[in-house]
DNA sequence: GCCAACGTTGGC
DNA sequence: GCCAACGTTGGC
């Protein structure tokens, strides 16, 4: 049984097409508890995850990657180089856990956080929440796989809705 | 263990 | 760039 999320980058920081280009990549940087601990115990190899664009003209979700490696320890947390440095956390007690993820797809066209809000089946979703910060939320089956359908349909078909 | 102050997120 | 929301910290 696999769980599915909404994992949330500034495109800046690392974008859907990066992730595209190099195929897999580490989900570092995460330094919130709640985020880390549906990592560290509920996310699993296979789970899928929206790729959502935050900080962005408009904000919204920009495809699918799968988890394909689970928590290990966030080593960027004790890299005093590192902008996620925490000087708390050390390779004993690392504190933070990252999680690797595959691409899977990237939308025809972005489904736009306007697009999610106006959405009569997806109204209770805690991303619609103003400025909601938890980066890694889990999604129900059926939500998720409302917003990819949304996301697969061509952009001019988005357009006359 | 309460809660004010602070820092960050993220839509607008 | 503003600022509301809210997670986190730290004084008491």
């Amino acid at each position: 049984m696999f769980n599915y999320w909404l994992i949330k980058s500034e495109p800046t920081t690392y974008s859907i097409d990066q992730l595209k280009r190099d195929g897999f990549s580490t989900w570092e940087g995460v330094r919130n508890f709640q985020a880390r601990n549906y990592m560290r115990d509920v996310m699993k190899v296979g789970d899928l995850a929206l790729f959502y664009h935050s900080n962005e003209k408009p904000p919204g979700v920009a495809g699918v990657c799968r988890i394909c490696k689970e928590a290990f320890p966030d080593f960027t947390a004790w890299n005093p180089e590192s902008p996620y440095y925490d000087p708390r956390a050390t390779s004993e007690k690392p504190i933070w856990v990252m999680v690797e993820v595959e691409f899977v797809e990237k939308f025809p066209s972005l489904v736009t956080l306007d697009t999610l809000k106006r959405h009569p089946e997806l109204q209770d979703l805690y991303i619609l929440r103003s400025r909601s910060r938890l980066s890694i939320i889990p999604l129900e089956k059926k939500h998720f796989e409302i917003i990819r359908a949304l996301g697969r349909q061509e952009a001019r078909l988005l357009h006359v809705q």
